[in-house]
DNA sequence: TTGACTGGTAAGTCATAGCTTACGTATCAT
DNA sequence: ATGATACGTAAGCTATGACTTACCAGTCAA
């Protein structure tokens, strides 16, 4: 058994893993938000959505600053493009037709 | 406190999130592989492995066929597409910033 | 048939994710 | 100054994710 080198670990599939911190994110892509705005459509509590908030936060998927009293988020979609770059090694798995038909007559010889 | 209507969750994301999965899609997608293949660049036992491939099969990211003795497993990349397609609501945001960092770039040689 | 492989699954442990309520702090309005 | 508002955080609970070892079944080779 040899160890996979290199495994530093990235908090972002992590933190886009559940669907209420997606659907902060997609909220965030209208505009910054208060953090009262972004629990609104929740059914869980104020402060789970803030627990929510700290992991994209630590994740960097969205920054912070404080305005009287609110606390407006702001996205940060940038550091999305890790994911995009890892999914395009896949494209072309339906991108490309070529390699479609490679696949096929490979499993059927 | 309103509810997000319709919150059919996708097993899929949280099937990346775990970078051992994502190594196995990696692997995967260079051809179909044994579990003894699979398995051989991890730490991790291969009991461990074999309910990480679970968990990508319940995702569909994955399939599985028998041949003899071994199990081989297939990548099932359209699976991603669902993600990719997320994703790309967030494109233009790094768009944008490269496209402002093009025109600041040829206003200031 | 016997023994070596391949690989799934059960059982058990440990850590942590995800929620709740309770509380503290800063800000604003009156 | 007082009370209401906005928010973070601590504490505590439960569920589950991620591993391990032990065991089982199926396949192949001698």
């Amino acid at each position: 058994m040899n160890t996979v080198a290199g495994e530093r670990e990235t908090p972002i599939y992590a933190a886009i893993a559940h669907p209420a911190r997606r659907r902060l994110l997609d909220l965030l892509a209208e505009g910054d938000r208060s953090v009262k705005a972004l629990a609104a459509p929740f059914a869980m509590s104020r402060p789970a959505v803030s627990q929510h908030l700290k992991i994209l936060l630590d994740a960097g998927l969205v920054s912070e600053r404080r305005a009287g009293r609110e606390r407006l988020y702001r996205l940060r979609a940038e550091r999305l493009r890790e994911v995009q770059v890892w999914l395009s090694r896949y494209e072309r798995f339906w991108h490309d037709h070529l390699a479609k038909l490679g696949r096929y007559l490979e499993e059927e010889p």
